[in-house]
DNA sequence: ATCAAATGTCACACATTTGAGAAATATTTA
DNA sequence: TAAATATTTCTCAAATGTGTGACATTTGAT
């Protein structure tokens, strides 16, 4: 894949994130091309959508997933995950929502669906792994556990936008929140 | 102010929220109007924006700083703040996103940013509060807890929209969650 | 210096969105 | 019921966004 392409998507997930229907103009802007430009590499614009789309499901996919087979310690998995969402970005929140979303009609036939069932049934599997040997609390469901990762997820996301902090720094203050939180 | 315009208001929040440049027909329906009325109560687009941003920061702030002023009690206040802001809803991400993101200029001479700047400083001085009573970690500094604060209201506010529990219990939740992280 | 590939410029047709007038219809209020 | 008010319907012109062809310019490798 050539650079010019690369930084167009990635401009457009940038883009589209803040804003869906924003005009072609601003991604091809943000992505120092000219609309011309942007044409000769998308179709059209549900092209550029789609393919930005399967770019995140990828790169989260791929991140998740290396994090969960890092170890075979559930609260190192679950660490992991933390960051690796984190380092994911704005894509995080996106992938997440497409899942999560009303209108999306999430089915298992569909290979991203699944991909993300397995992420999810893994998650799950490490908080009751994690629960059953008291390091987690057990009064707390997985599904609010995983509501509240993302939710770190997001605000540690946002806070490498606006605070001066070292961002490693952050990252270590968002597992320790986020640990004690859910501790039991 | 009429119970249309009102409509159309709440409307153009739900709808801008997920979209900024969505067509106004979207919210026309989502409102159940004409876009023909939408028209006749806003001059135009930007009349419209200028007016959802208004009528957030007025009814985010007016439920922050009621929640400051129904305790004298630093932790009940905290307590009260997320409950605010959950209750808020989308509205609430939106308000803070406003104050927070790089291209706003955040001056002290607009009210708005002032009356933001006197809901953070009440925040941060709870916080510097509960640290002094040992009842809120000391190593967390008061720009990280407020970072938090708004990710556990955020993952609220999307549980609610997911998940099937009974909302109060969510909330429960995300104050059990938020006082432990934040605990010494 | 030359060539090929990538990108930019300009012009165009077409689609969608926007904002508003005029008259018909519905709803509220006196 | 009648008048006043609000909303819808239909219409249209202007503005904006989209996708593409033809050709010029730049860039980088040989």
């Amino acid at each position: 894949m050539t650079d010019t392409k690369k930084r167009i998507i990635e401009s457009a997930i940038k883009i589209f994130n803040e804003d869906l229907s924003a005009p072609l103009q601003k991604v091809a802007d943000n992505a120092a091309v000219t609309r011309r430009t942007l044409h000769r590499y998308f179709k059209d614009r549900s092209q550029l959508v789609a393919i930005c789309k399967q770019a995140i499901e990828t790169s989260c996919k791929k991140a998740m997933i290396a994090a969960i087979k890092s170890s075979d310690e559930p609260i190192i998995q679950l660490e992991r995950m933390l960051y690796a969402g984190i380092d994911c970005g704005s894509k995080y929140a996106t992938f997440y929502k497409m899942h999560q979303k009303a209108d999306h009609t999430h089915t298992h036939q569909n290979k991203n669906c699944a991909d993300y069932d397995y992420i999810y049934n893994q998650f799950q599997h490490i908080i009751i792994k994690l629960q059953k040997e008291r390091k987690v609390s057990s009064a707390m469901s997985p599904e609010w556990i995983q509501v509240l990762h993302s939710g770190i997820i997001d605000s540690t996301v946002n806070a490498r936008e606006t605070t001066t902090k070292n961002f490693e720094d952050i990252k270590e203050l968002a597992w320790t929140s986020y640990s004690k939180a859910i501790a039991p």
